[in-house]
DNA sequence: GCAGTCGGTTCACTATTTGAACCATCGGTT
DNA sequence: AACCGATGGTTCAAATAGTGAACCGACTGC
């Protein structure tokens, strides 16, 4: 392995969850010595990618990247294109729709746009990661792979959020089949109760799922009819975005 | 200069104005041999750093970027921030409002927020870069550097936009001053015939100016009245974003 | 068919990366 | 106050990785 992948490896240690690392936490989290973790950081640091907290001297992502992510949402706007696509959602169906990538086992939200149609609405924290298992978006996500894969994706103990999250591997692989042959999911209060989800998978190149887009509603607000009338919108707006993405229309199962 | 130095550079490479290269080209860029740029592209791209089209074979910046990007917003939403003030700005002015950060000989939009109240209004294009000494932005920009410092930013032969473009460095100098004196600097159709701009500094960490906040008003509209509130406004939105940004107050002047 | 591109490959040569051992500092315990 | 186990950071001989001239095949315009 290169020195380049090495670098990049530490770039990979930032997420939602761990914003920050320190020295020693990177170099025991990549298996490595300090010397070379701190070369590595200072090389990455004198360029921007990563700044330096002056004061418990932590280090995390750095303005370079943001400089850098907006030179190509500039050349090809794809979030500008999300968010359009999802304002659309919102105004079709009067509740929050959000846009998520799949990223080491959850899927991370990467846009969200609120209704402002009804005064209770669903909140969702774009730095919360949604669970695989137990959201829309994760089932519609998981019923687009070979169903081996996916079950390896569901983990060992899966967590329990609501009385009514699916406790076991057989009730999420259901979900799952019913979602592959509807094209998109449904999840009653099992992530969060009194709110239902409808969603859809999104495909990016080379055909590849790679995330969902979905529609949280107060369950109160959601019958018959509005499950009809969200599952096709959010499925047409998944297809719109997936279509940006560069996927070919038909989507195909993940082997 | 270590290798990751040398990678760090190839992802310099890509700009606003040049978001997709190629081997050769970047290897001339470099002044380096095309094996090791190959082995820079490759790395790169392998972990999505970049992508390579399929049909002209050039590289340009990939998800990675926008991942991590997206990451470092939702830890620390400076863009968010950004955008909830200018809309506050433009509310308050009733026209269009930007903000930019210094790149490279140039000011680069980072965000806009257009008005809504008027049916003309002025189109601001993100891609599009702000010159230093024809627009307001970039003249307050300049203001808050040494003077000396200032004129080596002023190209040898500014470009000439309109027949208000301040053609020779006196002038350009002289707007500086003002600005300097103001807080903020106005520009009467220098950058775009029948647009006024007024804008004011935005500082960063260490307190050291790195962009700027501006209203883009069409001619018509632009009388002092027009002028006192803008330009009020303008100033109170540069002091939020900068103070979000990790400046102190008050501003220094740049050595 | 020639000249000038392009993207990509090879491999002997060489400069860079590596990491154990080191130091200084900081909080908390005894 | 001495000790402990953390922390961030430094050094330098040994080992490994990066380098780039020359090369290839493909394509384009003449």
């Amino acid at each position: 392995m290169g020195t380049i992948d090495k670098a990049l490896d530490v770039l990979g240690l930032f997420t939602r969850s761990r914003p920050s690392v320190g020295l020693s936490q990177a170099a025991r989290l990549l298996g490595r010595d300090k010397a070379s973790v701190l070369r590595y950081l200072n090389a990455l640091q004198s360029r921007g990618f990563l700044e330096q907290d002056s004061v418990d001297r932590t280090y995390h992502l750095g303005p370079a990247l943001a400089r850098l992510a907006l030179i190509r949402e500039v050349t090809y706007p794809l979030n500008q294109v999300a968010g359009e696509v999802l304002q659309k959602l919102v105004d079709e169906t009067g509740e929050t729709a959000h846009l998520s990538h799949y990223d080491n086992g959850h899927l991370a939200t990467v846009a969200v746009v609120e209704t402002r149609l009804h005064s209770t609405r669903v909140y969702l924290d774009p730095a919360q990661p949604l669970p695989l298992h137990a959201s829309a978006s994760g089932i519609a996500y998981l019923s687009c792979l070979d169903a081996k894969l996916a079950s390896s994706h569901l983990p060992d103990c899966p967590e329990i959020f609501t009385p009514d999250t699916p406790t076991d591997a057989a009730t999420a692989m259901a979900l799952m089949r019913q979602a592959a042959q509807d094209g998109f999911a449904v999840a009653r209060g099992t992530f969060e109760a009194d709110v239902c989800g409808v969603a859809a998978p999104v495909f990016g190149a080379s055909n590849q799922v790679c995330g969902a887009v979905g529609v949280a509603t107060p369950s109160a607000r959601f019958d018959e009819p509005a499950l009809q009338t969200i599952s096709r919108h959010v499925v047409q707006a998944a297809a719109q975005i997936s279509h940006h993405y560069g996927a070919t229309r038909p989507p195909i199962l993940q082997e």
